[in-house]
DNA sequence: CAAATAGTTAACCAGATGGTTAAATATTCT
DNA sequence: AGAATATTTAACCATCTGGTTAACTATTTG
């Protein structure tokens, strides 16, 4: 799940597309228009997301009315949150490493 | 940037080398061993790693470090945490589309 | 019905990705 | 010096990706 959600967020296209989603659902051609590309190849890009649970397709007779769906950015959010108790006890860390790895004349310091 | 980053981050093997980077600083050979596979396909998610900024290397000697490097992390956690808005107001903006759109008697709007 | 509109599918292409094995490069150990 | 260790580089392969154009399906409109 989470591969193809950030699979999915790795293209600035697709970022931009849910950019716009998140300010209101919109249809193919109206999502194509700001991208100088096809409507093909905007097309695969909405696929990729659906694909990717980042958005949901409703069919209004020939138009197709794209939803953002929130779930696995959340779940992106969720993981990289992890993170957070490394980056912030990121000192910490380090002075647990430099203990551990290199007994070399050990300076366990705080900056 | 976070091209990168996102696309870093998609791959399974990649997120468990963070993992285990995240609980403290390995080398190649260590970072390798629970992945089933050559140490030099995890030479290259490790080289993906460090084009992203994902981690930084340290060599010793023979041996490279790998530490975490957190920023494009935070970056990645900023742009998502961007969509906490939309998921955390979805019921108003559902009740905004659904007034926009199906209450409307056909027009051809640009909005 | 015919034409315009919305969107997808198909076929193709160049380049990236993720893996392999074999060989090369450093560095350390005896 | 020679062997072992840590890691990278090279060459190769199959598959995925992101784009194209052309043709097709489906729906709305005149």
């Amino acid at each position: 799940m989470l591969n193809r959600t950030f699979a999915a967020l790795a293209d600035p296209t697709r970022r931009r597309i849910l950019a716009h989603l998140a300010r209101g659902d919109k249809c193919v051609t109206h999502l194509a228009r700001p991208h100088a590309m096809s409507l093909p190849a905007v097309s695969k890009h909405l696929r990729v997301l659906e694909k990717a649970g980042l958005l949901r397709r409703r069919r209004y007779g020939r138009v197709h009315e794209m939803k953002l769906e929130a779930k696995p950015l959340k779940q992106a959010a969720q993981w990289v949150e992890e993170y957070r108790k490394f980056w912030e006890g990121s000192l910490d860390r380090l002075a647990e490493y430099l203990e551990k790895t290199h007994k070399r004349t050990g300076k366990k310091g705080k900056n």
